[in-house]
DNA sequence: ACCTGAACACCGTTCAAGT
DNA sequence: ACCTGAACACCGTTCAAGT
């Protein structure tokens, strides 16, 4: 264990400066087509000791999991967006924000990489965030269902798990993937219907 | 490069038992809960020399890879049996099919581990089993479509995607998740519907 | 209070020596 | 023809020395 940085007390400007520094350079590298990006990597184009990188983050995971806390904040603006619009379609309130939350995704190579080739250290680390996203979804899919439109047997718990399916769907290795395609599929199932 | 393997000429009779030794171990390695298996502990497990690993399979993808092709075998084997039973309804032997994959991959926590830990490497190896199985579910997929059951925009090309999706609800490290409510949800979408 | 980077430990892979 | 396992290389992590 090195000594890491005490979260209470406000950085000092240059470890804030670094903080930083290191994150957008493992977005850059992680986002890159891989060949498997390494701790020094991420310190050298930081322009930063290695050490400095795990005076930030505890571990590997940790950095990974910090791109996956942050994306998960968005989602959750997303669905607090998506709440806030009280004349919208209850339905599609929420098939908007799994929509937006996907493209996000899409869009966003390094918290992808992050996701699939990271472990449990890496959803540990958005463990809070990912609470808040239960609780905004959890409103969203009473809402739906209290409008008729959400089949019953679908419950908030799901929608991790197919999001998690759909971003399977997000993959390089497989250019005929059609990640939409397969969302869209999910709504349709979704759907309440006969 | 170590001396690998001929595969032309047949195995010597110790060879051919290292091997499956060798896979057995790294079986039984892969499906126990991680502390990340290496190819030492194959090797000492197999009670053999790592060398020896290595003279099987070229590299600890290659290994992994084995199991996935072994699968995909598998899955093949149940595709062609839905398409032998001519007299089924073309949807249902198609939902069947993939509730059956899908079962047999829940039960296999190795091959589970070497697909989603596994990188390019793993499917390379799979690359012959995997044509077969993209041939055999346009088979499955053009009768039910015919049978006028399948939305008219779903591809055979969409079933590796979604099960793949479905594979990733299988996840040991969210209990909640239940992958027959995942496959169904699917299911439910790519039914034909008004 | 924070940074640096050489040193260490771990694990995938190789290869010289064996049967 | 096949096997063995010590040795090597690579990369995550630490820690003694610096500012």
């Amino acid at each position: 264990m090195s000594e890491l940085l005490n979260p209470e007390r406000p950085m000092r400007a240059d470890a804030r400066r670094n903080r930083l520094l290191i994150l957008q350079a493992a977005c850059e590298l992680f986002a890159s087509d891989r060949p498997e990006v390494q701790m020094d990597d991420v310190a050298r184009r930081a322009g930063v000791g290695v050490g400095t990188v795990y005076r930030h983050f505890p571990d590997k995971q940790a950095l990974m999991g910090e791109l996956v806390r942050e994306r998960f904040g968005f989602f959750n603006e997303t669905l607090a967006d998506a709440l806030a619009d009280e004349g919208a379609d209850p339905f599609e309130a929420l098939a908007g924000a799994l929509r937006t939350t996907a493209a996000s995704m899409a869009d966003d190579a390094a918290t992808r990489f992050a996701f699939t080739s990271g472990g449990e250290g890496v959803f540990a680390h958005a463990a809070e965030e990912m609470d808040a996203f239960t609780g905004l979804s959890s409103t969203l899919v009473a809402r739906a269902k209290a409008a008729g439109e959400l089949m019953p047997e679908f419950e908030a718990e799901d929608i991790p798990m197919v999001m998690c399916g759909v971003c399977a769907a997000i993959d390089k290795r497989h250019p005929g993937w059609d990640w939409r395609h397969h969302l869209e599929l999910v709504l349709r199932g979704m759907r309440a219907g006969p």
